[in-house]
Formats: C-alpha cells, structure tokens, sequence
RNA sequence: GCCGGCAUAGCUCAGCUGGUAGAGCAGCUGAUUCGUAAUCAGCAGGUCGCCGGUUCGAGUCCGGCUGCCGGCUCCA
C-alpha cells in the first residue's frame, strides 16, 4: 500500500501500482471524467495510465490547464503524423516535438506536401479526433523498440533508438494511437478526442537533427489549443503580426527599401527612415556623451594584415567581404569595429588613471550571410551597430557592466520595449583566455544582473571563444526573439594586439575590454520598432509630428505661415495644400500614420489658430500654434521619459 | 547554402486548358473651393524579373540564372 495525499489534502492508501485515473475518478462527476485529461504526480505530468508507485501527491488536471497546452501540441503532433501515414503509407515519420506556439512533425517523403496535402492531413486528423481514438502507453525494452521500428521501416525512429541505447537507456516508451505507434517520452492526452482545436499552418524544408549535412525532411508545422476560441486568438495575431510585418510597412510609409539592382541585404534609407534614423543616433549619441562615452569615427576598410593579426581571417573568414587590392597591398571590408577602437587605444602609451575609456561609434560594418538567412531590416549584409568597447581594469569591470545594463535597459525603455529576455552564456569548450579570467568576467556579468534585480537564464557554452557574454532578446510581434543588446567580455583582442596600460605599480598590465552594441544594429533595431508600433511611432520619433491640412485655397497663407512656426520650434511638420476634399488629406495623412493634423478652415484664419486632430480620431478645441507646439513638446517629452507608447493608431484599417 | 513556393504598370492584384496584356490606387491635365478616413472627367504608363529552349505562335509549357516569401542552418 501507498500513501496519495489529494488536492484537497485528503490521504488515500491504495495498492501499489493503481492508475493516477482510477485514483483521481474517485467522486467526479461524469462531467469532469470526461474533461479528465492528465495527472499531476508531485507536481509533474503525467498519464493518466500512470501507475502510481510510490508514495506521492496526485492532482487531477483538467482541459484547459495551461500547464497541460504542451501535451496537448505534443498529442496533436501526434495526431498528424498518424494522419500522415494513413494517407500515405510510404511516408517515414521523423520527430514531432511542442513548441511555443504549436508543433511541429518532421517527415521524409519522396513528393513534397503541396497546400491541398495539408487540407487533407487535417481534414484526416479531424476523422482520427472524432473516432476518440484512446492512446496507450508502452514500455517496451530498447532492443525490442529497435526490430520492431526496423521491422515498421522507420529508419529515423532506430536512429534516435541506436542513440538513446549509446545513452544507456534499457527500456523506451512508445504510444499507440489506433494502428499508429510512436516512440515518445510522453505524456499524451488520454484519446484524439480530446484534440478538438488545432490548424496545419504551413510546410518547410528541415534538416534530419539541424545538420545541414544530413537529408532535407519536410516540416509540417500547426498549432492547437483548448478551445477553438484561444485558437481563433491566435490565428488573428498571427494574421495582425502580418498587418505589422516591418517590410510592409517599411513600403507603404517609405521608410526603407531593398532593391534588387543594389543588392541583397543592402538597405536603402528613404527620407522617413532616415529621419527616424537621425532621431535615433541624437538620441544614442547624447546618452553617450551624458554618460562619459567619447564618439569615434573609423574607416569601411583596412588592411588584410590587420584582420589577420585580430584573428578574423582565421575565424570568421566566410563571413567576409573578398579582399581588394590597392597599391599592391590587399584590404577588406571590416565586418567588425574593435579592431579600429583598438588601434586608437594603441596609438600611444595608456595609464591606469585614463580608464576606465568608454568609446563608442555608430559603426557601419558588412558581413557576408548567407542568402537564405536575409530577412528585411532583420537579417541583412551591411549594418549599423551601436558599437563601443570599454578598456578597464579587472576591478573597474563590475561597475562598468552595471552601468552598461542600466544604460541598455534605460534606452530599451524609452524605445517603448519592456518586455525582453536575458540569458547569460557561459564558456564553450573552446575558448582562449585564463580559467580566472573566465572566472572572473562571468561572475562580473551574473553580479551585474543580481544587482538589477534582473531575471536571466544561463545559456551553458554558449559564450562566444573568446569571452562571456549577455544577451538581451526583445520579442517581435511574431513572438519571435530577435537578439539586439549585447554585452561580452572579450580577452582575445587585448592579447592579439598586445593592449596594455601601465599599473600603479609602474607596471604593464592588460586591461579588460568589454564589447557592447545596446540596441544592436540601427537596422534591426529599426525594424523591430516598425513592427512594435506598427508604423505608429510615438511622437519623438515620428518622421512628420504635424500635418497642416487646408480646407480651401482661402487658407494657403495662413497655412504657410503656422508650417514656419512649428518649424522655427524644432516641429517636424509639413504642409497639404493640394486642392483636395478635406476627407481625403484626413485620410491621407491617418495611413501615413501622422500623430497630429492640424486643419485649417476660415474659422482658424480669422482667429489664427489650428485645428488639431489626432491620429486616434480625436478632434481637440482650436487653440494658437504655439499652445500646440508646447503640447506637443509635452507630449513628445513624457514619452521619453516614461516610455509610454503615444496614442495609437485609430481602429480603422 | 538547403527544401518548397512566388516574380505581370510606381503600389495591390486579374489574365481559364499557349493565339502577342487588364482593373483599382498612385502620377499627369482639367473641372470642382469643399469642415475631420477616398469629388468628377480625361490622359499617360508594361521588351509580363533576366537568358535560353519547345512551338506556326509563349505572360502562359520546359531548363538555367537573379531576386523575394515560408522554414532549416547561421547570426547584430
């Protein structure tokens, strides 16, 4: 006998070896039975098969858990691949983990899936859920798994078997669904028919384990839920996340283009873009300079000689542009600015009383990526990092990340971004550099984090070979992470380029150097802007702050006038004169997603006022150019200052 | 780079099974002088991404290239 302490406190002894459900049936109703899905046994889940062995605490868990949507992806995952070889028997299963938005299944077919495949899986899986198919638990000894996968043709499923027996494993689950068998850690949802909300969202090439060595499968990816209402939510985000997609938007506001006769990768800043772009680097530069930075400016190019010294060639050679030749000497385009901030380090002797030396430049370097791998704004060839290294001293090096982290998340938080993960990558296996200086970078690095009270993860072995590193994602509204802060120690260059200052001591010593882009690159950056506000940007970065907007040609003078106005106070502002109904300049400037429009009838001429309207829709009261400057101003400056997101677009569009 | 898809006017898109291109918006011209999301009329605009092939004939079929899209891999 057993000891099962409920929910509700309640201790039950039964036999060793009873199932969670038989235990946890005990007095639901037939309701609740039927929306009965898994077990939590001290707290993990489990089947509800599950035999209880030991004394333990068991909860029920019910559809709709939230905890429980992983099983459920998984279980339809499931559903799929069986759906899958209903239909086409031939067909090899892969893998099919959950994953954050949904799942996915991996499959080796001869003929590719087209869109009306898809239809068909689901309209299959949708039979397979309606059948409630139960799905049953296995144990089986690993070598027995083997012959019967080898037996099944499915070589991928003995590949990972061979795998887990190298492990040491003995025995391995697998889960039977009708005639489908899969061999999977579990735990799964009692029967398909609890599978009721899910949709097939699209097919990709994958590689078999992500080497790009091995065979491309094909990826079928959907995502499922508890109730069709969470799953219609999702496919709308999905569907407004296209709405928002950068490179839409980035069209139809002209604030960016790519041009196939330029290149791939290669970003064209149109006047809009630009102009945010400038507000940006004012903004990146006066926080600088407020907090001790000194701004450089270094060349596109340098010698080959240099990149050697730096290492580049050795590892980071495919990344780079091919070398040209000037004079007999060969150059390359830098795909990195440390090496420059380090030859002005190097341009003369450094004392312990110079450093810390905080520099930073606005820094346009082009790397080679591969042509798959581009993407809009966020992936691209040539790019702008906010770039600075810090030399200090080893005891300098703990105030040095705080203060970096302090300044990140300040300009995060202006930008409108609060939301963000951090992770904290340690050592790799191959790495340069001393064990006490790892040592002592990493834990300046964890400290700094403990000190902001930050939460992070720890990212093991995933720090760059020559130091540790933090990284700072910010999430798109796809839900996809893009990395844009970074901050990593680095203790090659310093030894590559023998950077020294002299001690107290008289002697010379090599300092720390921390590298750090803050909001990464101004492209990428950007990008996540566009798709954050949706072209909207609050006020301070908005390209045209003010649209004047006349109604007849009565108004032209007066109009002109409240422009030189604004403008005389720093208001980026412009003027439509055009011989339109006003409807349309309204609409207009609205889809140029313009905060305020300032309409201008006889009645604002007679009184030399303005209109305001807002890009929300609102009407304010007429009032002088100059209350609405200060407004403005006002406005533009809590923005700044709270990081709270200006007024949104208006609902319609 | 790999798997799949796509490429028609400045933009968004039609163009069935091959018979040598069409709409809306934008642009230009004119009329209209208008109060908070599209006034009306006219005009102009395309070697159908590029190269080659099949065919009496190719936007349409086939091959190659370039670029883009969804992923994989890689990264700021």
């Amino acid at each position: 006998m057993i000891k099962v302490r409920l929910a509700d406190g309640q201790i039950l002894e039964v036999d060793k070896g009873t199932s969670a459900a038989d235990v946890l049936k005990e007095g639901l109703s037939k309701k609740q039975k039927k929306r009965l899905i898994l077990a939590r046994v001290d707290g993990e889940l489990k089947d509800l098969g599950f035999r209880l062995q030991n004394d333990c605490k068991l909860e029920p868990v019910f559809l709709g858990d939230e905890q429980a949507q992983e099983v459920l992806r998984h279980s339809t995952a499931h559903l799929m691949a069986q759906a899958v070889k209903e239909l086409y028997p031939e067909v090899q299963v892969a893998i099919g983990p959950a994953i954050e938005q949904g799942f996915y299944y991996d499959f080796n077919t001869r003929e590719p899936f087209s869109p009306e495949d898809i239809a068909k899986i689901e309209k299959k899986m949708k039979e397979l859920s309606k059948k409630a198919l139960p799905i049953e638990r296995i144990d089986m000894p690993i070598d027995e798994a083997i012959a019967f996968f080898e037996n099944k043709k499915e070589p991928y499923k003995v590949e990972l078997l061979e795998d887990l027996k190298k492990e040491g494993a003995e025995t391995v689950s697998l889960y039977r669904q009708g005639e489908f068998v899969d061999l999977c850690r579990g735990p799964h949802l009692p029967d398909t028919g609890k599978i009721q909300a899910f949709k097939l969202l699209s097919v990709a090439g994958a590689f078999w384990r992500g080497d790009e060595n091995r065979e491309m499968l094909q990826r079928i990816y959907g995502t499922a839920f508890f109730d069709k209402k969470a799953l219609k939510e999702h496919l709308d985000r999905l569907e407004e996340a296209k709405r928002r997609d950068h490179r839409k938007i980035g069209k139809e506001l002209e604030l960016f283009s790519i041009e196939e006769s330029i290149g791939p990768g290669l970003i064209l800043w149109h006047p809009k873009g630009a102009l945010v772009r400038k507000i940006m680097e004012d903004f990146w530069r006066d926080e600088h300079l407020k907090r001790g930075y000194s701004l450089l400016f270094t060349p596109h190019i340098a010698k080959r000689e240099l990149w050697k010294t730096s290492g580049h060639l050795d590892f980071y050679a495919e990344n780079m542009y091919a070398p040209m030749q000037i004079d007999e000497v060969e150059y390359q385009i830098k795909p990195m600015n440390c090496p420059f901030h380090i030859a002005i380090y190097n341009s003369r002797k450094r004392s312990y009383r110079e450093l810390p030396l905080r520099w930073c430049e606005l820094g346009t370097v082009y790397r080679y990526e591969r042509t798959g791998t581009l993407h809009g704004l966020m992936r691209v060839r040539g790019f702008t990092q906010d770039d600075a290294h810090i030399f200090c001293t080893p005891g300098q090096l703990d105030q040095e990340i705080i203060e970096i982290l302090d300044m990140t998340l300040y300009m995060l938080q202006v930008f409108g971004f609060q939301k963000y993960d951090i992770y904290l990558s340690t050592r790799p296996d191959k790495y340069v550099g001393s064990d006490e200086h790892w040592e002592l970078a990493t834990n300046a690095l964890k400290r700094a984090l403990e000190n902001k009270g930050l939460a992070y993860e720890i990212d093991p072995g995933e720090g760059v070979f020559y130091g540790p590193k933090i990284d700072i994602k910010i999430k798109d509204c796809l839900d996809r992470s893009w990395q844009c802060s970074t901050i990593q120690v680095d203790f090659n260059l310093p030894e590559r380029f023998d950077v020294k200052y002299t001690g107290e001591d008289g002697q010379e010593h090599a300092p720390i150097m921390v590298h750090r882009a803050l909001l990464g690159s101004l492209e990428r950056f950007f990008g996540v802007l566009i798709e954050h506000y949706a072209g909207a940007f609050p006020i301070w970065l908005s390209p045209i702050q003010a649209r004047v907007i006349t109604i007849t040609d009565r108004q032209d003078e007066w109009a002109k006038k409240v422009l030189e106005i604004l403008r005389s106070k720093g208001i980026r502002a412009d003027l439509d004169l055009r011989n339109e109904k006003l409807g349309k300049k309204i609409r207009e400037a609205q889809l140029e997603k313009i905060p305020y429009m300032l309409v201008l009838g006889d009645k604002e001429v007679a009184d030399q006022s303005v209109s305001p309207r807002t890009r929300r829709g609102e009407t304010l009261d007429a009032m002088s150019v100059e209350e609405f400057a200060e407004l403005l101003e006002k406005q533009a400056m809590q923005e700044k200052m709270g990081g709270v997101t200006s007024p949104g677009n208006s609902k319609q569009e």
